[in-house]
DNA sequence: CTACGATTTTGCAGCGCTGCAAAGACAGCA
DNA sequence: TGCTGTCTTTGCAGCGCTGCAAAATCGTAG
C-alpha cells in the first residue's frame, strides 16, 4: 500500500509552503485568489485528504465526541443514535458510542475527573440513574450535554421535552375516554428515578385537574423500561381486586410488555384496557394493537445536543447553560383508540 | 484545564529515557524487571494514561474499525452492534459506525480505493445491496471481514449462518404442522438480493424434501425486510382466492408486520396463519402473538468478525480468506404453536 | 584481564499537521 | 525614492508517541 498523499506533497507540486496549503484546506482567510487555486488544482490532481489523526494531534483535540446510552438496543436510544451520529458527521466529529447498562457507577465514571479525557472532546449523556452527585463531582473541564429529564446547573446543556406536561396530557387522554381505574407503570422513587418522577408528577396532576384521585396503589415501580418490566407490572395490576381499565406506561417498550400480558390473559386493549406509551419507538406503529403514545421530537433533540456540544467544545470561554425543551406530541393510535384508528399513522 | 501527563514526564520521575517508558507501557520484551516496577511505580503516581492519538499517528494506524450496516434502528443491527463495540473494545479498537441507507453507491463508496482510508484500518461490513462487482473492484489491502450469505473469495473473511439450512428448518417446521399451503415473503429475484435469494433457496428445498409442490405466486418479494414490507405482502398474500395458511418471513420485523395485517383482517395467528421469523430480535419475545424465528448467534458473530478483523489488520502478509459458519437454532413461540408455546424463552 | 556476544537502554528522527511569530510583498504616501 | 502599515506567506517548533539503530551495560569465555 502506497503512502499517503501529505500537505508537504501537495505544497510541493504547488511551489508553495505547506503551511500555506493547511491554510487553503482549512480556509483560513487572507490567501490570494491566485494561490488559492494553484494549490486547490495540486490538492485535486494528487488527490490529497487531510489526515484527521495528524490534526488532531496537532490541535490537542481528538475529534470525538461521546454518546452515553443506558442501553443500545432499546429502539429509543438506537433511534437517537442514527441522528447524532448524522448530526456530528456534519460537524467533522466522530461517535463514539457507550453502553453504560445503567450501571450508576460507570456513569459516573464518565464524566469524573481524569476519566479517559483524550478520549473524546465532549459528552452527550443520557443519564438514566445517575444521581445529582455525580453532577457535582464532575470534572467541569469536560463540555457536557444532557439529554432527559435533568435540569441544568449552569455548567452544562440540557436538552430535553417537558415531561410533565407530557405525561399530564397522556393521562388526560386515558381519562378522556371515560375511563375510571387509570394505572401508572414505571414509576422509580428513588433519587436516580427523577425521569420516572417527572411522569408520576403529571399523572397526578392529570388526575387532580380532573377532580379524580389517584389510587396510589395503581401506580406501580420498575427497575426499567422494558417489556418483561411492562409485562409483569401488569400481571400484578391484572391481579388486584378492581384491576385498572386504562395505563399510562412510562415507556413503549413497558407498554408492549403490558400489552402482551393484558392479551394474554384474554382481555382486550383497548376495550377492557386501554394503553399508552411514551417515546414513540417505530415497534409502536407496527404492533398489534399499534400503541398510542407521546412522541418527543428525536430529530431536534439530537441536532440540538451536537450543535451545542460542539458549540461549547470551541468556546474558550464557556457558554451559559442551556435549557432546552423539544417539542413533543400525542400519537393516538390502536391501544386507546381500539381499530377506529388504524388509518393514523 | 491543566496539561495531561507525559511519557517524559513518566521518564524524568523514573530517571530513564521516555523510549524505556514506552517499552514498559506497552510491555515490551527486554526490560528488567528492576526497571519495570520502576517505571510502574512512576506512572501510576502521576496517573500517566498513553495518548491514544499520538500512539496511532507514531504508528500510522487509527484505531479505528469501521462497522458499516444498512440501518442501524433495526434491531437486529442494533443487537450486533453492542457485542461488535464490547468485541472491539477489548482490542483496542473504536467502533466507527456508518449506516448505508442500503444504498449500493454508499456502499460500494466505503471499500473502494482511496475511500477515506485514513479513517480506519478495517471494515467489518454487513452488505445489503451490494453485488459482486463491487468486491472486485474494492480495494483489497483494507482488510475486510463480511458478515452476511457472500462466500469469501480467499482476500476476506466471511461470517454468517448456514442460510439456506437455516430457511429448510423454518419452512419444515411449518410443513411439519400440517400446512398446506406455505408462503415466504421477502424473496429479492435480483443481483443484490443474494441473501434473500439463499433463504428461498432452503424454502424450496424442504418442499421438495416433503414431496410437496411450492406455488410460485405464494413467493412474495420486498424492498427491505421491515414491519411494513411485512404488512404489505402479508395483505397481498390475504388477497388471493387461495391464501396461504403459513408464512416464512425472512426477518423477524417482516414476521411482525405480517402479523399485524393478519390481526387486523380478524385472523388469527397461528390457527388461521402460522407464521415463523428470522434473526431472534427482542421484539418478538413479546409481541403479541411472541414469534417463532430462526436464532443466529449474533455475539459469536460479532466476536469472531472483530477478532478476524483485528488479525487481519496486525498481519503483515494477508492470512487467507475464512469461511466462518456460525451456529443457528430453531426457537418455537406463539406464531406456530399457539399459546402451548408460552413457556418457551 | 580482555574480548565478545547478548541484553538493555537511549537518542534521534519523524508520523502529518497546526500555532506562533517573523519575514516578505505590496500599496500608499510623504 | 524611502518609509510605513497592511496583507500574505513562510519557517520552525512541537503535539506525544514509536521505529530504528547506535550506545551502554552485562555476563561469560578465553
Amino acid at each position: 500500500m502506497r503512502r499517503e498523499v501529505t500537505l508537504r506533497d501537495v505544497a510541493e507540486l504547488a511551489g508553495v509552503s505547506s503551511r500555506t496549503v493547511s491554510n487553503v484546506v482549512n480556509g483560513y482567510a487572507n490567501v490570494t485568489e491566485r494561490t488559492r487555486v494553484r494549490v486547490q488544482r495540486a490538492v485535486e490532481e494528487l488527490g490529497y485528504r487531510p489526515n484527521v489523526l495528524a490534526r488532531n494531534l496537532a490541535q490537542g483535540r481528538s475529534g470525538q465526541i461521546a454518546l452515553v446510552v443506558p442501553y443500545l438496543d432499546t429502539p429509543y436510544f438506537s433511534e437517537l443514535l442514527q441522528s447524532v451520529i448524522r448530526a456530528a458527521r456534519v460537524s467533522g466529529y466522530n461517535v463514539l458510542i457507550d453502553q453504560t447498562d445503567g450501571d450508576p457507577e460507570h456513569e459516573r465514571a464518565f464524566i469524573a475527573h481524569g476519566s479517559r479525557r483524550l478520549l473524546f472532546d465532549g459528552v452527550i449523556f443520557s443519564p438514566l440513574g445517575l444521581d445529582q452527585q455525580a453532577l457535582v463531582d464532575r470534572d467541569t473541564s469536560l463540555p457536557l450535554v444532557i439529554l432527559g429529564e435533568r435540569i441544568s446547573d449552569g455548567t452544562f446543556d440540557h436538552i430535553g421535552i417537558d415531561d410533565v406536561a407530557a405525561s399530564r396530557e397522556a393521562t388526560e387522554h386515558l381519562l378522556g375516554l371515560g375511563r375510571q381505574r387509570v394505572a401508572a407503570i414505571g414509576d422509580q422513587p428513588y433519587a436516580t428515578g427523577e425521569a420516572a418522577q417527572r411522569r408520576t408528577r403529571g399523572f397526578r396532576e392529570a388526575h387532580q385537574a380532573h377532580g379524580r384521585a389517584v389510587r396510589d396503589d395503581l401506580i406501580i415501580g420498575t427497575p426499567r423500561f422494558n417489556r418483561i418490566d411492562g409485562a409483569q407490572a401488569m400481571a400484578h395490576l391484572l391481579d388486584l381486586e378492581e384491576p385498572p381499565d386504562a395505563v399510562f406506561c412510562y415507556s413503549d417498550l413497558v407498554a408492549l410488555g403490558a400489552i402482551h400480558t393484558i392479551v394474554s390473559r384474554g382481555l382486550r386493549v383497548p376495550e377492557d384496557v386501554a394503553v399508552i406509551g411514551y417515546d414513540d419507538i417505530e415497534d409502536g406503529r407496527f404492533s398489534n394493537p399499534t400503541v398510542t403514545t407521546i412522541s418527543p421530537d428525536k430529530e431536534m433533540i439530537a441536532t440540538t445536543a451536537v450543535e451545542r456540544l460542539v458549540l461549547r467544545i470551541s468556546s474558550s470561554t464557556p457558554p451559559p447553560g442551556l435549557e432546552v425543551r423539544a417539542p413533543h406530541r400525542l400519537i393516538v393510535r390502536e391501544s386507546t383508540a381500539g381499530r377506529a384508528a388504524q388509518s393514523s399513522s
